[in-house]
DNA sequence: GTCCATGTTCTTTA
DNA sequence: CTAAAGAACATGGA
C-alpha cells in the first residue's frame, strides 16, 4: 500500500492532529509488532508528549518530549488513523494510543509493518537518500555501480529510499526508460530525465494524497486519488495515454511491472 | 482450491 | 568473497 506519497500524506494528516498532545494510555494487542522484541513500549510512551511527526523514506518517525524517537512502517497493509474512542475497532488493530479524546490506531492485517524503537539513537539509517532531495550526479553515481535492471535498482531502499512498485513504474514511464534497462547503462541524459521524472511523479502523487489500491487511507480515513492518474501501473492491455500503444506487463525481480513498449524502448532512441 | 497484492529480509545461486 | 535472483513472511480478495 504505502510508498513515499502515501506515507507523506499520513504524516501530514496525523501530525496536524497529534503534535503537542499527550499519550495518556497505550494498548498493545500484539507484542510481536514491536522491534526490538520484548521492548516495553507502553512504559516508554505513557505520559509523554508528541513533539513532532516526520517522514524518512517510508517511515513515520515520532519524536517525544524527552527526545526519544520511534518509527512506524506500514508494510503492505498497514494503516495509521486517528479516531474517536467510540469508533468501531477493526480487526487486526495492534496498537491503540489514547491521546485524550481521540485515539491513534495502528492496524495491519498482513503484519509486514510494525513499530521500531529508536530511543535517542541518531545513527539509525541503513537506507539511501530521499528521492526528492537527490541530485543527478549522486543518482548517476549510484546507478553506475550496479548491473541490475533499473527497475530493481529503484526498488532497492539502500540505494534510494521511498519508491515502491507503483512509483518506480510510473517514474520510468515518465522518463521513457525500459524497466529492464541495465542501471549502469543509462546515459547522462537518461539519468537526468529519470531524476526529474521521479521527483515530478512523487510530487504529483503527494498533491493528490497518494494512491488507494485497496487499504490505504490517510490518518483521517480518507482515500487517495492518484490511482486515477496512473499511466502504467495496473493498466496492462489498456492504451498508453501518450501514444495509444497497449501497456505491457512483465515480471521483474518477482514484481509485476507495467510499461509502454513504444514510449519505453529497450534500445536508446 | 488458485493466484495475486502498495514491502522487506533472509537464503540460495552464480 | 560479492552481486543478483529467489523465496519467505501473513492475510485477504478476486
Amino acid at each position: 500500500m504505502p510508498e513515499l506519497p502515501e506515507v507523506e500524506t499520513v504524516v501530514r494528516t496525523l501530525s496536524a492532529k497529534v503534535v503537542g498532545r499527550t499519550i495518556h494510555n497505550v494498548r498493545l494487542n500484539r507484542t510481536d509488532i514491536v522491534t526490538p522484541q520484548g521492548f516495553d513500549l507502553a512504559r516508554h510512551l505513557r505520559g509523554r508528549n508528541v513533539v513532532d511527526i516526520t517522514r524518512r523514506a517510508k517511515r513515520i518517525v515520532v519524536r517525544l518530549d524527552n527526545d526519544d524517537r520511534f518509527y512506524i512502517h506500514l508494510g503492505m497493509s498497514g494503516r495509521l488513523t486517528i479516531e474517536k474512542p467510540d469508533a468501531p475497532m477493526l480487526p487486526h488493530t495492534h496498537l491503540v494510543l489514547d491521546v485524550g479524546g481521540s485515539e491513534i490506531r495502528f492496524r495491519d492485517p498482513r503484519r509486514f509493518g510494525g513499530i521500531w524503537w529508536l530511543g535517542k539513537e541518531r545513527d539509525d539509517e541503513n537506507i539511501g537518500p530521499e528521492p526528492l532531495a537527490l541530485r543527478t550526479p549522486q543518482l548517476a553515481k549510484m546507478l553506475s555501480k550496479t548491473k541490475r535492471a533499473i527497475k530493481s535498482a529503484l526498488l532497492d531502499q539502500r540505494l534510494i529510499a521511498g519508491l515502491g512498485n507503483i512509483y518506480a513504474d510510473e517514474a520510468l514511464h515518465a522518463a521513457g526508460i525500459h524497466p529492464k534497462k541495465r542501471a549502469d547503462k543509462l546515459n547522462r541524459e537518461q539519468v537526468r530525465r529519470l531524476n526529474v521524472a521521479i521527483k515530478s511523479t512523487l510530487r504529483r502523487a503527494i498533491r493528490h494524497k497518494g494512491s488507494t489500491l485497496r487499504d490505504y487511507v490517510d490518518a483521517d480515513g480518507a482515500a487517495g486519488n492518484f490511482h486515477n492518474l496512473h499511466r502504467v501501473y495496473a493498466r496492462e492491455g489498456e492504451d498508453c495515454l501518450r501514444c495509444k500503444t497497449p501497456i505491457k506487463r512483465i515480471v521483474l525481480g518477482g514484481r509485476s511491472t507495467c510499461f509502454c513498449p513504444q514510449c519505453q524502448p529497450r534500445a536508446a532512441r
